[in-house]
RNA sequence: GGCUAGGUAGCUCAGCUGGUUAGAGCGCAGCACUCAUAAUGCUGAGGUCGGGAGUUCAAGUCUCCCCCUAGCUACCA
């Protein structure tokens, strides 16, 4: 075997913001499986990750739940690693971006980098919001595009006609956080100067970091020319304070790649054998790999090498990249329903099913991915139960019977030949995260071991004693072939891969090449992997549509509904308390339908005509659940102090209450008779 | 509507720089076997490679047009 490697392998950072899901596991459970292939071939190999915690959408989350940032980011990095435990993901750290280690190097790194000149100050005129005192992101601004005027814009550019703005050029501008008019506002801004990475990235993208399909899509990037990369943030915002300036921290990708670095330290204060110096410092010959999704490749293969060179770091070996997952073809979406937490998964189904099914589907390329469900079940019962585990248990009671010892004679040395020679093909398949590829060269060979057995049928033998050796030898053949499938399986199934190993009463190693096992004695066979009920399957779908209902999913699909609630107390938490005051500022006003019509060119829209004593024109995402004939004539309640929105079809002046999950499960207001339009709800 | 990917057997996918009768697994049908978690083995049916035009001695593989699908985004105040 080569030579012991030492690598070092992340996973991108998940969020501190939200529940780990199925899309995360395809890189999670990738990743692992690579790993744990590197370590079964005696590599060292450390494999850490941390949660990223840092940002404005963390802090504002914490805020609308009434807990500190930290509490919210301590909740989910608890939740996180639950998940990530129960899917048998080998961390061996898992860290957080909000932490000291990480603290330190920030810092480190930004005065590489400043002393260096690589930082530019200036000051920008940003959208400010003056109800919440904070600056607002291109993407917390919504209004008008100035050039076509297509309403709810976001605050860079017109969906419609390509624009490019700042937000305050908007028409009538909102933050989208308070609903309140944006004002300018200056404030110095810490650049980083990309630019002058240009050679050097273009030369290190070209380098064997990268695959080539995503070196392509940064070299349109690198020719287009970068520019300088905004690294600070203003007060207040969750993140690391930038020495040397005030109320700035660091933007919150600045940090997150290094809680790699952060992450790695945190584990060699832990242990003596690793030295983070020589796994990082410039010229470093040990190996770094990072494993991230295809939308984050501009941090890691532009911004991140660029930093690290200018620091006197190491680059990364490699970056590897793939797609996302998509569930029955479609990208996962709470609002379908396909969004599938990892919790949710695991409640329902053995995780091992799941990532030998992603393997049978990952490859080195950038594509997504497709979780079919019925062909999740087909796959994981005929190929893992079927074939592999079969061999095991149609062999080893004939083992059992003859006393429990395999013999050491290979009974046929075509068949192990096959074994020994494919044995390469295979660990050059995982070593290139050609995971669909190496389980096809398995499942083959468990093909060839089964077809083995069922010709040489030692069932038929065994009816006569003169050929009790035979038996035995067929047998032992057998379980060595299950033996060996296992080790070539065990980074993707590592719980069976134990259970195995008792069975087989021996270690599974493959840091040598594949030995027939000599005369040995095995332990009685029990049942190692059971057969995806797809009844479970389709509970786990139920329950993630209940969950999806939860969720802040905008609108669920109209067929999702009819689910019987559990609570919706529990699915809708109460929100923050008010006090009378506050809610007396919302003017509820009885208003009768005079006329509802359908809105032409709107999907969801109803144009409803309210009378409370004057007019009112407001549109109502009710299409769904009302025909206008439903609602002319009746009496309904409405917001009527709401700012008028200008939208695509007119100005909405105003919004009636509904109740509901969406779709045909929407239920608008009506008081009882009596109600007069223009009464005032309080 | 805009942007970005795709469209190969019922399903999930392979098919490199164009070159013999287009492949695999699952599913399906028939047969065999009955050791095995209704597992296994053998045989077979199934595709004019989204449509059209073009380049070429030769196209699933290149070019153009069209259709369709998916994702993101846009109307749900």
């Amino acid at each position: 075997m080569a030579e012991k490697r030492e690598i070092l392998v992340t996973s991108a950072l998940p969020y501190a913001n939200g529940s780990i899901h199925l899309g995360h596991m395809v890189e999670t459970i990738q990743t692992d499986i690579w790993v744990r292939f590197q370590k079964l071939r005696g590599h060292q190999c450390t494999y850490v990750c941390a949660d990223d915690a840092h940002g404005t959408a963390i802090m504002l989350r914490a805020e609308q739940l009434g807990i500190t940032a930290e509490q919210q980011i301590d909740n989910i990095r608890r939740e996180h690693i639950a998940d990530f435990t129960d899917f048998l993901i080998g961390f061996d750290n898992y860290h957080s971006t909000h932490s000291e280690e990480n603290r330190q190097l920030s810092e480190h790194i930004f005065k590489q980098l400043d002393t260096k000149g690589f930082i530019s100050r200036r000051a920008i005129t940003q959208a400010y919001d003056p109800e919440k005192n904070l600056f607002l992101s291109d993407r917390y601004v919504k209004g008008s595009c100035p050039k076509c005027k297509a309403p709810e814009q976001y605050g860079d550019a017109c969906e419609i006609c390509n624009a490019n703005y700042s937000p305050l050029d908007l028409i009538d501008p909102k933050s989208v956080i308070s609903g309140a008019t944006p004002v300018a506002k200056e404030s110095m801004h810490l650049f980083f100067k990309l630019p002058q990475f240009t050679e050097f990235l273009k030369q290190w993208t070209r380098a064997g970091h990268l695959q080539s399909e995503v070196a392509n899509k940064l070299a349109e990037w690198l020719d287009a020319g970068l520019k300088e990369w905004d690294i600070s943030r203003d007060a207040p915002y969750f993140g690391f304070q930038i020495p040397g300036e005030s109320n700035k921290y660091f933007y919150v990708w600045l940090d997150a790649p290094i809680g790699y670095m952060a992450s790695f330290r945190n584990l060699c204060e832990q242990n003596a054998e690793l030295d983070f110096d020589s796994y990082w410092r410039e010229g470093s010959n040990k190996e770094l790999y990072h494993f991230i999704g295809k939308d984050i490749i501009n941090f890691h293969a532009l911004f991140w090498p660029a930093m690290l060179q200018v620091a006197g770091f190491r680059t990364p070996s490699k970056v590897c990249v793939h797609g996302f997952l998509t569930v029955e073809g479609k990208k996962m979406s709470k609002s379908r329903g396909t969004f599938i937490n990892a919790r949710t998964y695991l409640q329902h189904l053995n995780p091992e099913y799941l990532r030998y099914y992603y393997a049978t589907k990952l490859s080195d390329a950038v594509d997504d991915i497709d979780l079919n469900l019925q062909d999740f079940v087909g796959k994981v019962n005929s190929d893992l139960v079927g074939k592999v585990v079969n061999i095991a248990s149609r062999t080893a009671k004939f083992i059992a019977k003859a006393g429990g010892e395999l013999s050491a004679n290979i009974a046929s040395e075509t068949l192990w030949q096959q074994f020994t020679t494919r044995e390469n093909v295979i660990a050059e398949y995982y070593e290139t995260r050609e995971f669909a590829k190496a389980m096809r060269e398995i499942m083959g060979l468990a093909d060839l071991a089964n077809e083995y057995i069922a010709e040489r049928a030692p069932w038929t033998l065994a009816k006569d004693e003169n050929r009790a050796q035979e038996v035995i030898e067929v047998c032992s053949m057998g379980v060595n072939c299950f033996r060996a499938l296992m080790i070539f399986l065990s980074p993707v199934l590592p719980k069976t891969a134990k259970a195995s190993e008792k069975f087989l009463n021996c270690p599974l190693h493959w840091a040598e090449p594949l030995q027939f096992l000599g005369r040995h004695r095995i332990q009685p066979f029990e049942p190692l992997m059971s057969r995806v009920d797809a009844k479970l399957v389709q509970k786990m779908v139920e329950a993630s549509v209940e969950a999806s209902i939860v969720s802040d999913a905008p609108k669920p699909a109209a067929d999702l509904a009819a689910e019987k609630p559990d609570s919706w107390l529990q699915r809708a938490p109460l929100a923050a308390e008010i006090s009378y005051d506050e809610f007396a500022k919302v003017d509820l006003r009885i208003a009768k339908i005079v006329n509802a019509e359908l809105v032409q060119g709107a999907d969801k829209l109803l144009r409803l005509t309210l009378d409370i004593g004057e007019t009112r024109n407001v549109f109502a995402g009710i299409k769904s659940a009302y025909t206008p004939e439903d609602l002319i004539g009746k009496h309904t309640v409405m917001v009527a102090n709401l700012k008028a929105r200008k939208m695509k079809f007119g100005e909405s002046q105003g919004m009636v209450l509904a109740a509901g999950p969406g779709g045909k499960d929407l239920f608008i207001l009506e008081p009882h008779p009596g109600a007069e339009p223009g009464m005032r709800v309080m």
